[in-house]
DNA sequence: ACAAGATTGTACTGATCGGTAAATGTATGT
DNA sequence: ACATACATTTACCGATCAGTACAATCTTGT
């Protein structure tokens, strides 16, 4: 009785080729490749279609991120060392800039409408998360929402810039940046 | 003989359809409609298709960038109120988030490659733009550059961020910040 | 008025799209 | 061994894709 032994498998091939190619996109073909599995088994698998496929993917992101920022920032007590863990998860993660955010760019375009409140509630919880163990850290109130807004912003916009000038040290240097720009919030 | 009447007329319709659908999302259907020319009449004045007609688009949003925004940072002998105008010109172009920046949203999939040297030059020439005019306001050489990637880098995740969500006021808020930021390091 | 050229609408191509159906294959528990 | 449930392959569906061909229409200079 050995159930979805491939799904959960399948889905970090499902969420590069989705990176790669954007939602509309990855078409089934490319999908199917991606996956090494047949269109049928795809469809055994996730009968809800492309839909499914990338709720699927979203989630196991969701989780991953759950796990390794917002829920170690929530609970943080040593404000500076959570942050500096989640910009090194950050940098690995999105691989400098050279892989995508799957959930900033469903907000791009019209192809992405159908996930905009998981998008809207993954981009609100970081932003909560981040602000909150900023406050922890002894930021003004005035501050912290601010700050965790702009930091959220800036990786989201350094992806962006890594990739338009196909070099990642950019993309380090700006988030390098906008580490120490929080760790002086928290220790001023 | 009158010829080309039409052709850049039709421009700013087909960079909303891009901007709203993508490069592949943006069907020659929806091109269709969103110019009210029929299919012959698009192949008549792009012959070379959509990728052509991408191309005209990029080409207009170029134009207004360098004469609204490049070359003024590039000519400024007042760099506060270039920049000052930046934000406004910025803050109106993209509609507060609103609208999505085309030459961004090329960056993140596979649809864009063709078209990766012109967004390279755009964001490179911004920036190198923006540090020329910060050199100018006699902020530091170390920090010209930096500053400057750092602007460009934040006025693009400020337009994902506001999108994800749903609020302009969020748009406003980080782009407010980052203008008071180069200000601030010019009259330092 | 008339001819030349620019513009448009319509119909078509072959390829690919997402999705379905059914037949076949494979594993497992009894 | 056998039945059952899961997995995969294959073939197929109608719709839509980008692009082409061409005839019909409209502009314009003379």
């Amino acid at each position: 009785m050995r159930v979805l032994t491939n799904r959960a498998s399948a889905v970090p091939a499902l969420a590069e080729a989705f990176r790669e190619h954007g939602f509309e996109g990855a078409s089934l073909a490319v999908l199917s490749k991606a996956t090494g599995l047949g269109k049928g088994s795809l469809y055994n698998f996730f009968p809800g279609g492309k839909e499914e496929m990338m709720e699927a993917v979203l989630a196991d992101i969701d989780h991953w991120f759950c796990e390794k920022i917002f829920l170690p920032l929530e609970r943080a007590n040593d404000p500076a060392t959570a942050i500096s863990s989640m910009f090194e998860y950050v940098t690995a993660y999105f691989r400098s800039g050279r892989r995508v955010c799957l959930l900033g760019c469903l907000t791009l375009n019209t192809a992405g409408v159908e996930f905009a409140v998981i998008v809207k509630e993954y981009f609100a919880r970081w932003i909560s998360a981040l602000s909150h163990c900023l406050e922890v850290g002894k930021v003004s109130r005035d501050f912290t929402r601010q700050l965790a807004e702009e930091t959220v912003s800036g990786i989201q916009g350094a992806i962006v810039l890594a990739r338009a000038l196909d070099d990642d040290a950019t993309f380090n240097r700006v988030l390098r940046r906008q580490h120490s720009a929080l760790i002086d919030a928290i220790t001023a």
